[in-house]
RNA sequence: GGGCGGGUGGCGGAACUGGCAGACGCGCCGGACUUAGGAUCCGGUGCCGAAAGGCAUGAGGGUUCGAGCCCCUCCCCGCCCACCA
């Protein structure tokens, strides 16, 4: 065999076995159990980078794993390939967003291709190939009958930068855009929407069965969905039939209610105010309107108002409150006006000491000192406790007052429990050109007309021309907007909008079951077996995004009766960040950017993919490092030279094995705990944490090195340590375990495959050990250890303890109080 | 302000269920082989100390024979959400 390890020379060739061999398509295994395993895929701007690269590892290491554990494995990929960075750019030098993908995609593809990755590649699919998106086209058209779509006309976010309106889950907390971070501002316009907020209390409880998903994500999920559960109290208007709706959380506190507030914007402001008061109620509105959403409600931003002059009465008390406007209280959510408990609310509170409004104590702690006056109060006291100077109602737990008002409120007809959500309903209308167009036809006489679906697909028109200046780029091509009515067959115009680009990975997965079927989204049938998603892989930052979204679009397959179970994917692993070697974000700016296709010539890919498994486990942020990449190419190269000393041992039989002894023995013990190791690294009932396992095999690396075999029986322990190494390594460095693999067994591996073999078994018997080191301590610390027999009783390990030296010197002239001692483990020595 | 993660050598990171802290790798130091070595192989490497020994997992307390791990108080870092009524 060649001496050096040369990976650039052995790669392609292995790269085209597989693909030759179709070792990696799914479904060559039909009896056996499924597995699913998913990265997120690509969206392909410009090159592939190292995030990619580390996303794509992960997977494919596992995916290997489990082809070799036997499993019928389902690894596709594909390309997220429609949306604004190809269409930005083509705004810029204008190149058509089509070209330039595909371009990308073919870029992609070869990097891919080079890191050896174990993708199904017969079902490569783009979103942007009318294939795909007609299928979302499809998709609309059902949920426009189910009700699931609807045409919303309202206020919607409008990024500026974007040109678009954009997803209330794209705009960031401090209202900025997902994608560009430029503000995001309202606009009223009419948007195509999907009604998700009827799955809300679905989407919430099914979180509680993602116990694969780790807990961050599904904390994130419950956060924005929102759930909050609160009561609507109507207060009349003083010398008015108008009623205020406010929507509380902690109705238990209303005797304390000393004043209400609505929002600037709400619709009873003009109504309410008197006439001496109208001047400033005006003022402050207009100034609120164009104070932009940062300020007025951001972090640190003082708390304004101004008194309406009206009065409102408590239904609970018949106390007359006055009414307020003020810019914390924000018009979208609840019912846009709350009643003011200044004792029991922070916000409340500051804006009560501001303006001078009283401040009444309604709730006393469950424990610990009563609460004085309210103005005698430092803060607001937000805690449940038990209810005071609440009438009927006094003395009764938060929890309890809470049920029951609100009962008493609906008895009486002014209220009733109810439950407010955060989350929104889905605006997806785009007034972008490179996306899925929406099928819809308006006409003059039926209104806005599904494209019929054997009309579909409705196909994106090649000739756009693309400005980026918010109007729709379709509307600007005449021949796509000139159509006929479905229905009365006279002319009517096209909707020009497209959809988010969220949609096409909503819903990806179950594509590539059938990628090529022209009949159906996918096929159910194969949907049965295949799905859910066993493990998918991908960032973090999708987390009430893309992951929310696809959890919406399976449960709308789900009811259109496409899938069987509600979740569409049972585990998910979330990778950390690739920074450049000096910590920071790998970008342009910081020159510090290093591209997976670079160091592959360099390294090759499986170097790059050991670095990405063993920097870290998945979850972690981590920093590429010259020098951590040099020390495991380093590995790759000691692992080949050992095999390369070895060759000798090729050919010692199996039979020599059993009658190994000594150092063989204690080397066979180690191939096989290794083997065990490296199996539980890989996910066997438990976490994903490829870095132990690598460290596993490196430590059997290093005892093959140290170990000089002499005798029939030495040489079967090394040839069996040897297969178990290139068989153990192949999820990480797949390349390089073939090659290795084939050198040891020589001839009759020449047609097999490393790729196609099952794992390797650990003899049970090999990985018990047979002695045990028993550390000794003293008072707890540590002053020695024995070898004991495995077996070994407490009176045992005591007798070889005691006659330690440094035991010993330690428990002369001392009494002995206590002897603990953990079987295998330890022992101690409590002495006085 | 709320939620979720974290804090371990010079660095990345190990440590099963409370049982020898620092696996493995990087870096560094030394040795061998060499005309040479930024190759390779071997050895060493938490800190203090000549040693015995002592001290060490963000800080301080507690529980325990024994704590990186459990409990309490606090500090710091990251991410997400946020005048959400």
């Amino acid at each position: 065999m060649n001496e050096r390890y040369e990976p650039l020379s052995i790669e392609p060739r292995w790269q085209k076995r597989w693909e030759e061999a179709g070792t990696f398509r799914a479904g060559r295994r039909p009896t056996a159990e499924k597995r699913y395993v998913l990265e997120m895929f690509p969206y392909p701007s410009g090159a592939m980078h190292m995030g990619h690269a580390r996303v794509y590892t992960i997977g494919d290491a596992l995916a290997r794993f489990l082809w070799a554990r036997g499993y019928d494995v389902l690894h596709p990929i594909g390309y997220d390939a429609l949306g604004l960075p190809a269409e930005n750019a083509a705004i810029k030098d204008g190149r058509h967003p089509a070209e330039r993908t595909r371009e990308n995609i073919v870029s992609f593809r070869a990097d891919m291709k080079r890191l050896g990755y174990s993708f199904d590649w017969e079902r490569e699919i783009a979103t942007c190939e009318p294939e795909y998106y007609r299928w979302n086209q499809w998709f609309f058209v059902k949920m426009l009958e189910q009700g699931i779509v609807y045409r919303r006309q309202g206020k919607a976010n409008w990024c500026t930068g974007c040109a678009t309106v954009i997803a209330n889950e794209q705009v960031m907390a401090d209202n900025t855009c997902e994608r560009c971070s430029s503000p995001v501002v309202e606009k009223v316009i009419p948007e195509w929407t999907f009604r998700i907020t009827a799955f809300a209390q679905d989407l919430l409880d099914g979180l509680d069965g993602l116990t694969e998903w780790p807990e961050r994500i599904t904390t994130m999920q419950r956060n924005w969905i929102g759930r909050s559960e609160g009561a609507e109290v109507d207060f009349a208007v003083e010398g008015s039939t108008e009623r205020i709706k406010v929507f509380t959380t902690r109705v238990d506190t209303i005797f304390g209610c000393t004043y209400v507030v609505l929002a600037p914007e709400h619709p009873l402001v003009a109504k309410l105010s008197t006439a001496d008061r109208r001047a400033d109620v005006q003022a402050f509105v207009q100034r609120m309107a164009k104070t932009d959403a940062i300020e007025r409600t951001g972090e640190g931003a003082p708390k304004e108002g101004v008194f309406t002059g009206a009065h409102a009465v408590n239904p609970f008390t018949g106390a007359r409150v006055p009414v307020w406007i003020a810019n914390f209280v924000l018009a979208e959510y609840g019912t846009g006006a709350v009643m003011s408990v200044p004792a029991h609310d922070q916000r409340d509170f500051e804006f009560a000491r501001k303006y001078g409004l009283p401040i009444e104590v309604v709730i006393q702690p469950a424990a610990g000192e009563r609460l004085g006056p309210g103005a005698s109060l430092e803060k607001a006291s937000t805690e449940d406790g038990v209810t005071d100077r609440s009438g009927p109602f006094s003395g009764l737990a938060s929890a309890e007052a809470r049920r029951r008002m609100s009962a008493f409120a609906k008895e009486q007809g002014f209220g009733d429990a109810t439950v407010r959500w955060h989350l929104r309903d889905w605006g997806f209308s785009r007034q972008r050109y490179w996306g899925t167009p929406i099928p819809i036809i308006y006409c003059e006489d039926h209104g806005a007309v599904p494209v019929p679906e054997q009309d579909l697909p409705v196909v994106l028109p090649p000739q756009a021309i693309i400005t980026g200046t918010g109007e729709p780029p379709l509307a600007k091509v005449p021949e796509f907007v000139a159509t006929t009515c479905p229905r009365c067959g006279k002319p009517a115009r096209r909707e020009t909008e497209t959809m988010d680009t969220f949609v096409d990975s909503s819903w990806y997965y179950a594509r590539y079951l059938s990628p090529k079927d022209d009949g159906q989204p996918f096929d159910a049938a194969l949907a049965k077996r295949w799905l859910p998603v066993d493990v998918y892989v991908g960032g973090p930052e999708h987390a009430v995004m893309h992951l929310l979204y696809f959890r919406f679009w399976h449960r709308v397959m789900h009811q259109l009766g496409l899938v069987q179970e509600k979740e569409p994917c049972k585990r998910l692993v979330t990778q950390g960040i690739v920074n450049g070697p000096d910590g920071r974000k790998m970008s342009k700016r910081w020159g510090n950017v290093v591209s997976p296709g670079g160091m592959v010539e360099k390294f090759g890919a499986d170097t790059v993919r050991l670095f990405m498994l063993f920097a870290a486990p998945p979850e972690k942020d981590i920093d590429w490092s010259d020098e951590q990449v040099d020390g495991l190419f380093r590995f790759l190269s000691r692992v080949w030279r050992i095999f390369v000393a070895r060759q000798p041992c090729f050919a010692a039989p199996d039979a020599a094995l059993p009658q190994a002894a000594g150092d063989a023995l204690e080397l066979r013990r180690r191939t096989h705990r290794t083997i065990k190791k490296v199996s539980e690294a890989l996910g066997e009932g438990g976490d994903l944490k490829f870095n132990t396992g690598i460290a596993a095999l490196m430590e059997l690396v290093n005892a093959l090195y140290a170990f000089e075999p002499k005798s029939e029986p030495d040489r079967a322990a090394v040839r069996e340590s040897l297969v178990a190494v290139a068989a153990l390594l192949s999820p990480f460095a797949p390349h390089a375990a073939e090659e290795l693999w084939h050198e040891v067994l020589g001839a009759p591996a020449r047609d097999r495959l490393l790729a196609d073999e099952p794992w390797p078994p650990f003899d049970p018997a090999l990985v018990a050990a047979d002695v045990v080191t028993i550390a000794i301590q003293v008072n707890g610390k540590l002053r020695g250890d024995v070898q004991a027999p495995v077996g070994a009783g407490e009176a045992e390990v005591r007798a070889l303890a005691e006659a330690e030296e440094r035991v010993k010197a330690h428990l002369a002239g001392k009494t002995i109080r206590k002897v603990v001692f953990v079987p295998k483990r330890l022992m101690n020595f409590v002495v006085g």
